[in-house]
RNA sequence: GCCCCUAUAGCUCAGCGGUAGAGCUACGGACUUUUAAUCCGCAGGUCGCAGGUUCGAUCCCUGCUGGGGGCACCA
C-alpha cells in the first residue's frame, strides 16, 4: 500500500487525496486540517530536505553509526564516577530523542536505544559552531531519531554524554512524541504499543522475556531430539479441543473454512507418518470470551512423544517450564534459580519437583464425599444445586470438573498437576491403564489458572470413532464446543499411531506464570476493535 | 449475551445546567552543564457520535460507537 499522509481524514466530505504524488512534495491539503504541532514538524521536514544531498534530508537512508548506545554505555559508564571528564574515544551513535534542553548555547537532549538505554547528546556552540547549533535548535525535536559523532565525556553534573561535533537527523518524526512522565492509558498502550514500547520498562521487558522464553522452549525441545513443524490454521473441520471456531471463506474453493482451534489431529497425523518427537508453536483461534485470561488469538505449544505416557510428558512440560523459568532470569538477581519476579513484585517458585494430585481424590476431600466415575449425574446435580454451581447440558464429567473447579481451583497457587479426568469431556484421551471410567489426562494450574493439559493420547481407531460419535451427539443436543466426526483423521489412525504422550501449552500463559501479567500485556499487539 | 464504569487540548487528567481548565508538549523570546530546568510571552478543543429535555447541554435523559471492569462461556 502506498505511504501518504492522510490528512483529510477528519473530513469525510473531503476525497482522499491522490497518492501519485512524490513524498517530497507538500500534500494538497489545507493546512488548517493539521493540528499545529505536526504543522510545524512538517516545516522542519521540508526544510531537512530542501538543502539535502541524496540520502540525506529528514530521512536519510542511513547514518555513519560506528557503535550502539549500549555499547557506548557498557564501555565508557564508568565515566559517571568522574564528573568532567574527557575519555579521548570517539563515536557515532543515533538514538531517539527522549529528553531535550536547548539554551542559549549549549543545547542537552538524551537519545535513547529500542531497549532503552540512554546517553546524553551536548551540543555547544564552541564543538558545532554557529550555524550548526542553530539549525540543531531549529530543526530537531523531541520524539526524532538523531545521529551525533563526537567524544564520549561525563559532563559536569556527572552524566555520560557525547560531545557532538556532527549531527544529523536520522528520522524526523511528525508526530509529537507523547508525555514521558505520564503512563499512557490503557487503551493507547495496546493500540500504539510503539508508544508504550518507548516510554515503558516494563513493555520492553515483556517483549524480551516472551523472546527469551520462546527460545528456551526450542532449546529444550531441540536437545530431546524434537522436531518442529507448522500444521494448518485453516481447517475444513475444526478439532482437537472443545472451543467455538472463526469460520471463514475461501474464495477459490468456494467454500467454509475454520480457523483452527487446536493443531492437535494434524500433529498426530505426524506422530503416525513417523515423526516420533514433534511440536508446533503457533497460533490458535477461539470464538469465544476476552478476558484478563483469555485472548480471541492465542500462542500454543502442542508437543507429542511416541513411546512415552501422560508421566512422561508432565516431567517434560516441567522441564519446558523450569528452563524457561531459568532463561527469563538470566541477568538479574536470581539468576540461575526457578524464582519468578512478577509485574507487581511478587517472587514465585516454578522450582522443585510439582505436587501431581487425582481429580477425584482432590474433590471428594473438598466436598466431604466420596466422588467417584461412578457417582451418578442424579447426585452431582445435588451437590451442584446446593452449592450454587450451574452446568450447561450437565452430564457426569461437566459435573465434576465444574464442581472440582468450585471446590479445589482456588485454592491452587503452586503448580500442579491436577490428575486423572472424567471420560465425557476429554474424546481424544485413553482410558485409565487402571482406574474405570477416567482418562490419562492431567491438567496443570499454576496462579490458579489452567497452564497446560497433558495425556496418554488415544490411539485406538475404534475407540476414536465412538468418542467422535459420542461428541457429535453433543453437537446435536445443541454443545456448540463439540467436535465432529473426522474421517480423515479416524483413518490416519487406522494406519497405527504409536502409543504417545500429548500436551499443549498456552504461550500467553506461560508469559503469565513467568511475569504475573494479564494476558493482553503479554501480547505484543492484542486484538482491538 | 447481560450488568456497572468510562470518553474533555498532541499526552496525562481536573471541571461545571450559563458556553472550557491545569501540568507536560508546541509556538515566540532569554540563558554554555540542563536532569519533568527557570523566567517572560502566546497558541491549541464540534468536551466520542446522533437525537431529546431546557431560554440555554460538555454537564441531565435515550440510543449508538470505542475503552475498562464484573457475570456467563472458555484455555
Amino acid at each position: 500500500m502506498p505511504i501518504h499522509l492522510d490528512l483529510a481524514s477528519h473530513d469525510p466530505e473531503e476525497p482522499a487525496p491522490m497518492s501519485d504524488q512524490p513524498a517530497s512534495s507538500t500534500p494538497a491539503t489545507s493546512e488548517e486540517d493539521v493540528f499545529e504541532q505536526k504543522r510545524v514538524r512538517m516545516e522542519k521536514r521540508e526544510k531537512l530536505n530542501a538543502g539535502a544531498e541524496l540520502g540525506g534530508g529528514a530521512y536519510p537512508v542511513a547514518v555513519p553509526v560506528t557503535t550502539t548506545i549500549p555499547a557506548v554505555r557498557a564501555q565508557w559508564g564508568h565515566l559517571e564516577e568522574t564528573p568532567d571528564t574527557a575519555s579521548g574515544a570517539t563515536v557515532g551513535v543515533a538514538g531517539r530523542i527522549v529528553f531535550q534542553r536547548n539554551t542559549g548555547k549549549l543545547c542537552f537532549a538524551s537519545l535513547q536505544a529500542g531497549d532503552g538505554t540512554r546517553i546524553q547528546a551536548m551540543v555547544s556552540l564552541a564543538e558545532v559552531g554557529e550555524e550548526s547549533l542553530a539549525k540543531f535548535k531549529e530543526l530537531v525535536d523531541l520524539g526524532d531519531h538523531l545521529f551525533i559523532a563526537g567524544e564520549v565525556i561525563s559532563s559536569r553534573r556527572g552524566e555520560l554524554s557525547i560531545m557532538v561535533t556532527e549531527w544529523q537527523m536520522a528520522a524526523k518524526a511528525l508526530a509529537p512524541l507523547p508525555n514521558m512522565y505520564t503512563e499512557l492509558n490503557e487503551e493507547t498502550r495496546v493500540r500504539q504499543r510503539y508508544l508504550d514500547l518507548i516510554q515503558r520498562e516494563q513493555a520492553r521487558i515483556n517483549v524480551v522475556t516472551r523472546a527469551r522464553t520462546m527460545e528456551s522452549l526450542r532449546k529444550t525441545f531441540s536437545e530431546r531430539s524434537y522436531l518442529e513443524v507448522e500444521t494448518p490454521m485453516l481447517q475444513t473441520m475444526h478439532g482437537g479441543a472443545s472451543a467455538r471456531p472463526f469460520i471463514t471463506h475461501s474464495n477459490a474453493f468456494d467454500m467454509e473454512l475454520y480457523l483452527r482451534i487446536a493443531p492437535e489431529l494434524y500433529l498426530k497425523r505426524a506422530v503416525v507418518g513417523g515423526l516420533e518427537r514433534v511440536f508446533e508453536i503457533n497460533r490458535n483461534f477461539r470464538n469465544e470470551g476476552a478476558d484478563s485470561t483469555h485472548s480471541p488469538e492465542f500462542a500454543m505449544l502442542e508437543a507429542y512423544e511416541t513411546y512415552t505416557d501422560y508421566n512422561g510428558i508432565a516431567d517434560l512440560t516441567q522441564d519446558l517450564i523450569q528452563n524457561a523459568a531459568l532463561a527469563a532470569n538470566v541477568g538479574s538477581e536470581r539468576e540461575g534459580t526457578h524464582v519468578v519476579k512478577w509485574a507487581d513484585g511478587t517472587l514465585f517458585d516454578l522450582g522443585g519437583n510439582w505436587d501431581r494430585i487425582s481429580m477425584y481424590g482432590t474433590l471428594s476431600e473438598a466436598a466431604g464425599r466420596e466422588i467417584t466415575p461412578e457417582t451418578s449425574v442424579e447426585d452431582l446435580l445435588a451437590i451442584a444445586d446446593a452449592e450454587g454451581v450451574e452446568v450447561h447440558l450437565p452430564n457426569h464429567g461437566k459435573l465434576v470438573e465444574e464442581l472440582w473447579e468450585h471446590f479445589v481451583k482456588d485454592g491452587l497457587t503452586a503448580p500442579t498437576f491436577v490428575m486423572d479426568f472424567p471420560v465425557e469431556t476429554s474424546p481424544l484421551t485413553r482410558h485409565h491403564r487402571s482406574i474405570a471410567g477416567v482418562v490419562e489426562k492431567w491438567d496443570l494450574y499454576i496462579r490458579g489458572f489452567e497452564l497446560a493439559t497433558g495425556y496418554s493420547e488415544l490411539i485406538d481407531p475404534v475407540v476414536q470413532r465412538e468418542r467422535f460419535t459420542q461428541q457429535a451427539a453433543e453437537a446435536a443436543r445443541g454443545d456448540v464446543e463439540a467436535m465432529g466426526v473426522d474421517e480423515e483423521f479416524l483413518r490416519a489412525l487406522e494406519h497405527g499411531m504409536p502409543p504417545a504422550g500429548g500436551m499443549g501449552m498456552g504461550m500467553d500463559r506461560l508469559l503469565m506464570a513467568l511475569t504475573g501479567l494479564g494476558i493482553r500485556e503479554t501480547i505484543l499487539f492484542p486484538l482491538v476493535k
